[in-house]
DNA sequence: TTAAGTGCAAAAACTTTGCATATTT
DNA sequence: AAATATGCAAAGTTTTTGCACTTAA
C-alpha cells in the first residue's frame, strides 16, 4: 500500500546517509502523508496531533525531524506571513502550489502554476543547482482589507 | 533630489493615515534608500548601522517601523532560509527580484523575471487582491553541496 | 556493540508589548 | 492640546542545544 511504500522510501533514504528509521520519524512521516492537500502544519501542530499516540514524541524531536526531512527534500518549508514555519509534504511530481496572502488579515489563497515550476527549473539549472522546492508568495491586500 | 523626494512621499503616505513623520522613520527610510541593490537587512542589522547616528533609535522602534513600512508597501519582507526576517526597499516599478537559495550552505543567487511579476499580477487580480509584492523562492542544492 | 536518536530542561534568538515620557501636528 | 511615537525593560514565542539515557542496525 501507498503508506508503507513511502515509509520504505524514507527508510532507504535515511540509510543512505547512515541515519536510522525510528518510530518517531515514521509517525511524523505518516502524519504528513495523511494530511489533506493544501494543509500545512507547524512544529507545535505536529506535536498536538501526535502527543497522544502510543509512541512517545517530544517537541525537540519534531524540530529535528522537520529540519532533517526538509533537507532531504521530503518536506517543504513554507515561508508565509505567519510567525512560525509551516511544513507539508513536498510533491514528488512537481505539482507544488503557491500562495496569495493578505498581509492585513492573513487570508490565504493557494494556486498552482506550471509556468512557475518551469521558471524554477530553468533558473536552478542555469546555475547548476538541483531544485528541491520552489514557491511563489504574493503579498497583497484582499478586497475586504482594501477598505 | 531623489532622497528627499522619497522622504516626502513617505511623509504624505503617513499623513494620509493620520500617522506622523519622525526622525527615526526618516533615518530608516534613508538607510534603505542608500542600500546597494540586492542587499537586505534584518532588524538587528538596521540597529547596528544606525545606533551611532545623532538620532536616538531603539530596536523596538525599528521593529515597529519595519512592520509599518511593509504594510504600507514601502518595504518588502523577504522570506528566505534565514532564521529572521530581512527587509529591502520595495521596487516601485515592479522590478522585483527573486531568490535561489542553497538549503545546505545558504548561498543565495538573485534573479529577475518579468514572467513571475506578470503571473503575480494576474493571480492577484483574479482574486481581486491588490498586489504589494511577490517573490519566488527556490530551494535547492548548489553544485558544491550536491557532493 | 556503537553510533545515532530521544527527552528533558535550560538557553538562545527573535519579536512583541505595557507604560511613562517625549514629540509631531 | 491631543494623539501618535519612542525607549526601556520585561515578557512572549519559537527554536536550538547539552547531556544522560535509549535504541536501531
Amino acid at each position: 500500500m501507498e503508506n508503507s511504500h513511502q515509509l520504505n522510501r524514507l527508510q532507504t533514504a535515511l540509510h543512505h546517509q547512515g541515519l536510522r528509521m525510528t518510530p518517531q520519524r515514521s509517525l511524523i512521516m505518516t502524519l504528513f502523508q495523511q494530511l489533506p492537500k493544501g494543509e500545512h502544519l507547524s512544529a507545535e501542530d505536529v506535536y498536538q496531533r501526535l502527543v497522544n499516540e502510543q509512541t512517545p514524541l517530544s517537541l525537540s524531536t519534531i524540530y529535528r525531524t522537520l529540519h532533517l526531512m526538509s533537507k532531504m527534500g521530503i518536506l517543504r518549508e513554507l515561508e508565509l506571513a505567519e510567525d512560525h514555519r509551516h511544513y507539508e509534504l513536498n510533491a514528488l511530481d512537481g505539482k507544488r502550489h503557491h500562495h496569495l496572502v493578505c498581509i492585513a488579515c492573513t487570508k490565504t489563497i493557494e494556486f498552482e502554476s506550471n509556468s512557475i515550476q518551469k521558471i524554477g527549473e530553468k533558473v536552478a539549472k542555469g546555475s547548476e543547482f538541483s531544485l528541491l522546492d520552489c514557491q511563489l508568495v504574493i503579498h497583497a491586500l484582499c478586497p475586504a482589507c482594501q477598505r
